[in-house]
RNA sequence: UGGGGUAUCGCCAAGUGGUAAGGCCCCGGAUUUUGAUUCCGGUAUUCCUAGGUUCGAAUCCUAGUACCCCAGCCA
């Protein structure tokens, strides 16, 4: 606790804090134990990191530990490609399970005499209807179900049956180890829910010892008790399963303490929540609509790391979003901003013309050269400086010049004076245009007084702007991107309908000549036109940097609104 | 006409009977060699609705309403 007043935010807690403060006070619980139980099916998305934060950062809170758990009872569904990308993605989000991980599949051997023991219990059965019948059987939202007419069979015969199953006697669907608990519950997860099904396929870490395999619901809350599991976090759509966890363990008369379900609401991000679903994803690689799953534009972590997304900026996103029950949609600004706040603070500063103006300044010495020192991060004096090389002739943004501005424009104008940022003040005597009336080219002149930028006389210079020296510059590929989607499909559209035909625009820059020593993944702003990474696409010739988010534009904003 | 959940500012979210935190967004204004950053200031007499209890209610009671989840041998 802190005993004085301090300026640090009061640190974030939600019920979940609550409950593990009110377990370990009473001693339910001696430690904090968590996992993260992902199927190895896909790739991790945003949404997953919410739930990485959660467990590993109150494993860390704690002082406890955090599982890492592949969920992996459906060999049909699961591969082990997708272990790997997992594990290295929440390395890469910053966690780290140390020497526990696990495998659902670890525990086959367990699992199955622990679904022996129900049998004998008289808590478990073997069915033989078939899907149809048994979805027949189970009745409806709004009326009870009714009882398989195996669900009598006689304790030996359950035995014999299920250790037939288990010996690859039967064919797929032939028969269901059931739990026998009431077919006329409320809760249609307790109508006698699966406990194993037969499914004669290869699994990624069993191979072909097994044939039947456990479902989740049996399978998680047994893992859980098997790892000393203390809380187990999920999102909301379980919440009626949690009857069904807690039922496995009294069963089987698993010895306290028990782990314990809580649920919470699983993060949703606007403009990119119809893409969460893992069918939608898929869709998404497998119909060329991006180039793969760490396409920049996609909710992977891999992509947010490709796009230059940092680790930083996602744990504090779900730090600020807090832990609760409601459903909810965080907006994307949200994001944006801890992405801000985070490369404002550790990207180095460059400039990057994107559309380029040429301007000659006519009062320079032709030939002449300078080099300028450029301070790499205002925000970060460590970062130091670089050398800045300036000519005659360089190129500014087209949109920094106006042939008639409007009031408050502090860019160039005929007549006005501006700042070239690190260089020199210039001021615009002549506009030059082409036979179509297209300015082609601006005729400045410079005020040696102003070198590095700045004078003495108390001349206020408004507007600063960013340039590229054109005997110097080099290009560069700027990769931008806008939201995949343009809304959200209706139910009965097709997800291409909402397509952004404008999610990627390429831009060819002129950047400055340090850029090309960059590496890939590092981090830059451009100035005023923001955050860049490096992209692995970059080659000496060209590289490739991928915005990850514009700068606040206040004047563009300003101006949109007259 | 089943069961389980959730309703507090545009978006998240504290609040646990003592008189509506905070963040994002938005809007002003100051500083600024990035119209960025930073910094100040503004933004819910009101907590889904209606009754009730109480000196006092977002918090308790009653009755409603809205939304989400569940009928995979998926997780």
């Amino acid at each position: 606790m802190n005993t004085s007043e301090s300026s640090a935010p009061a640190p974030a807690t939600h019920f979940i804090h609550e409950i593990i403060e009110a377990d370990l006070a009473a001693g339910r619980c001696q430690t904090v134990v968590t996992r993260f139980p992902p199927e190895p099916n896909g790739y991790l998305h945003i949404g997953h990191s919410k739930s990485i934060c959660l467990n590993f950062g109150t494993a860390l809170k704690y002082g406890g530990r955090c599982h890492l758990r592949f969920d992996d009872t459906n060999p049909v569904k699961e591969d082990t490609e997708y272990v790997e990308a997992i594990k290295a993605n929440i390395h890469w989000l910053g966690f780290d399970w140390g020497e526990h991980e696990y495998y659902a599949s670890d525990y086959f051997d367990p699992l199955y005499s622990y679904a022996e023991q129900l049998i004998e219990k008289g808590l478990a059965y073997v069915d033989s209807l078939s899907a149809e019948e048994i979805r027949a059987y189970r009745g409806t939202l709004k009326s009870p179900g009714q009882n398989s007419p195996y669900r009598d069979r006689s304790i030996d015969e359950n035995l014999e049956l299920f250790r037939a199953m288990k010996a690859g006697k039967f064919e797929d669907g032939a028969h269901l180890l059931r739990a026998k608990i009431d077919m006329a519950s409320p809760n249609i997860n307790l109508r006698d829910p699966a406990l194993y099904r037969i499914r004669h396929a290869h699994h990624h870490r069993t191979g072909d010892k097994w044939c039947i395999y456990p479902m989740y619901d049996y399978a998680h809350s047994l893992s859980d008790a098997i790892e000393g599991i203390t809380h187990s976090l999920c999102t909301l759509e379980f919440e009626d399963h949690r009857p069904l966890y807690d039922w496995c363990l009294e069963a089987l008369g698993w010895p306290e303490p028990r782990p314990h379900q809580y649920e919470f609401a699983r993060l949703n991000l606007s403009h990119i929540r119809p893409l969460m679903s893992k069918r939608y994803l898929v869709q998404m690689v497998q119909t060329g609509h991006v180039s793969g799953w760490d396409d920049p534009r996609m909710p992977t972590l891999s992509a947010f790391k490709r796009r230059g997304v940092t680790p930083a900026a996602l744990r504090d996103m779900n730090e600020r979003i807090g832990v609760a029950k409601s459903n909810s949609e965080v907006e994307y600004a949200m994001l944006e901003f801890c992405v801000r706040e985070d490369l404002n603070k550790v990207a180095q500063r460059r400039m990057a013309v994107l559309d380029p103006l040429k301007v000659v300044i006519t009062n320079y010495p032709e030939g002449q050269q300078e080099n300028f020192e450029a301070e790499n991060n205002p925000e970060d004096p460590s970062t130091g400086h670089r050398s800045l090389a300036f000519g005659r002739e360089i190129y500014i943004e087209r949109s920094d010049f106006m042939e008639e501005p409007p009031k408050k424009y502090f860019r160039l104008a005929p007549g006005q004076e501006v700042r070239l940022k690190h260089a020199y003040y210039i001021t615009c005597q002549e506009v030059i245009k082409d036979a179509e009336g297209q300015v082609t080219e601006l005729h400045c002149t410079y005020d040696p007084n102003s070198r590095g930028g700045w004078t003495e006389d108390g001349r206020k210079v408004r507007g600063t702007l960013h340039w590229a020296s054109a005997a110097h510059a080099c290009k560069a590929e700027l990769r931008h991107y806008d939201h995949l989607l343009l809304g959200a499909p209706a139910a009965d559209q097709l997800l291409e309908s909402q397509l952004n035909p404008d999610s990627l625009t390429i831009v060819e820059a002129l950047v400055e000549p340090a850029l090309a020593a960059a590496q890939p993944g590092e981090h830059f702003q451009f100035l005023r036109q923001g955050y860049y990474v490096m992209d692995a696409d970059s080659t000496p010739e060209k590289p490739v940097f991928n915005r990850t988010v514009g700068m606040v534009d206040s004047w563009a904003k300003q101006q949109k609104k007259n």
